[in-house]
Parts: structure tokens; sequence; C-alpha cells
DNA sequence: TTCCAGGCGTATC
DNA sequence: GATACGCATGGA
């Protein structure tokens, strides 16, 4: 990894290829990420924000403001996933006609490394529901608590309490997921070293969370990249392109292809 | 007005 | 196991 801590300014610059910001930041896999200026995001990771910038886009120039080396190393770097090279993936995928178009159309998309909790909470209030509209519950989740809550800040919520949120029928989702978390009846460290099919399981024992969810937390929460979550993008993706099911050069890394493949049906559908 | 959105619970067969 | 339908909310 190459990068440069500067002291003075306490910012890192941070040299990256297969990263852009618009097409990692701002696709449907994280909710809170506010685009601040051309080429400029403002974020946080639980309570530990940063402002991230592209500082030279055919270079691959990042400016990380805010953060200390120590912060970069420990939280940062795992976050952008940067120990994974999304090139060799890319090379790989490139053997399947649809998956080059998709990786060539957007090509920066990297798998964001989430809290476990945000991801699951996320994607409970994302069901049956569109993308500037689960930015603005999530919006007002943060607000209202000053920063994202955590599961046990939570706990004495009800879905009549949570009514500010606009969440609809999905705030029980919520308060049942709070509740079997607290209780221990569901635990996402158990969820974390289970076989997939366990995890998915596990987590599905929530109220409102089926397998899309399940996955989307495993995928963005949990980090197995083994998760293909299936949305009515996705689905529709396998039918045009895929009756058959996935080609080969995805196994074991579906949720990456899936990255791709959402961004690339949803842009053309457009 | 109707349709749709990073689905899921429930009823029914 | 598969299929049909309702669900809160708000933008197109």
């Amino acid at each position: 990894m190459d990068y440069e801590y500067s002291a003075k300014s306490n910012s890192i610059i941070l040299r990256q290829p297969d990263f852009d910001l618009d097409e990692t930041l701002d696709c449907g896999q994280a909710f809170r990420w506010v685009k601040t200026a051309e080429n400029e995001y403002s974020g946080a990771l639980l309570s530990r924000p940063l402002v991230i910038r592209c500082l030279d886009k055919a270079d691959g120039v990042f400016e990380l403001c805010g953060t200390t080396e120590e912060d970069f190393l420990g939280v940062w770097q795992e976050y952008f996933d940067l120990a994974t090279d999304y090139g060799e993936l890319k090379r790989r995928f490139s053997e399947d006609e649809t998956l080059s178009k998709a990786c060539a159309f957007a090509g920066g998309i990297r798998i964001l490394k989430q809290d476990a909790w945000e991801a699951l909470s996320s994607f409970i209030i994302s069901q049956n529901n569109n993308i500037p509209r689960i930015k603005g519950i999530i919006g007002r989740l943060c607000e209202h608590y000053g920063g994202y809550p955590s599961i046990e800040q939570l706990a004495d919520e009800t879905p009549e309490s949570l009514g500010f949120l606009r969440a609809g029928f999905r705030a029980k989702y919520l308060t049942d997921a709070v509740e079997k978390l607290r209780s221990g009846e569901v635990s996402l460290d158990r969820a974390r070293t289970l076989p997939t099919d366990e995890a998915r399981a596990e987590l599905m024992k929530i109220k409102g969370v089926g397998p899309k969810v399940a996955d989307c937390a495993m995928l963005f929460g949990l980090y197995r990249i083994d998760a293909f979550p299936k949305d009515v993008w996705v689905k529709r993706v396998m039918a045009q392109y895929y009756p058959d099911g996935l080609p080969e050069c995805v196994r074991g890394v579906e949720g990456i292809a899936q990255q791709y493949l959402f961004h690339y049906i949803r842009s053309i559908s457009k």
C-alpha cells in the first residue's frame, strides 16, 4: 500500500488504483456518505468521521482528511478494503462478457467493510424502499442520536417511538433486531464465525430479515464475499444474462461480482 | 392516479 | 416449495 502521512495537516495521501469515490460511496452499499464537493465525500464509520477527497482521478491519488496514521492503518485501510487487489479480480471477471462490460463501466467499485450492526440495520431499512428514502431514514436516525446509534442506545425504542424516522412498517423490524441482539437470541459475533449458510439462518431469526437483507448484512457487515444478495435489480441481471446461473469465474467472490452487476444493470436501465 | 423502490411475513395450495 | 398479496412512505 502506497501512502504518506502528514502530521502537520493530520491527513493521509493515498495512491490507490481501482478506486472511484462516486462508484464506491454512492452506489447503495453504504448510506451515510455525503458528496460535499466534486471529488469529495464526508462520512463516518460508527462515530469516527472522515473527509475523503480525490486529488487525481487518472493516477488514483486520494487525501483522507482528519485522520491519524494509527486510524488509517487500524480503521480506514480495512474499511476501504485496501488490501484486496481489485485489478486482479477484474481480470478474473473479464472472461465473462457481461461482467467484463460491468467492470469496464464502473471499475472503481470497492466493497466497504462496514460495521456489522450498521450494515444489518441499514439493509433492514432498505427493503422495498428506494435509495434516496433509505438515506433519509438513516439520516434522521443519526441526527436524532448524534451519530449512528448502537444496539444499546436503541434498547428502549418501540415502533411507535421510532415514528420520527418515517420508516413505515420497517420500524418494528428494527426493534425486533435490537431485542434479539440484546437478549443474545441472535449474535453477530456468532454469525461472524459460522459457515455462510448457517450465518444467514442466524440473521434470518430476526423479523424483517430475509435472504436478501441477510446476504447484504453478511457481505457489507461481515465481509462474506461469497454472499450474493439478490435484489430486484440483480434478479433482472440473472434473468437476462445468467438464466443458467453465475459463471465459474465468480466462485468464492460472488459478492464482489454482485456489486459490479448491480451498478451496471441500474445504469443501463436508466 | 398508479406504479415502483437494494423484500419480507403471512396465508393458501 | 411455490405463488399471491399487503405493507408505510414518498417520488416519478
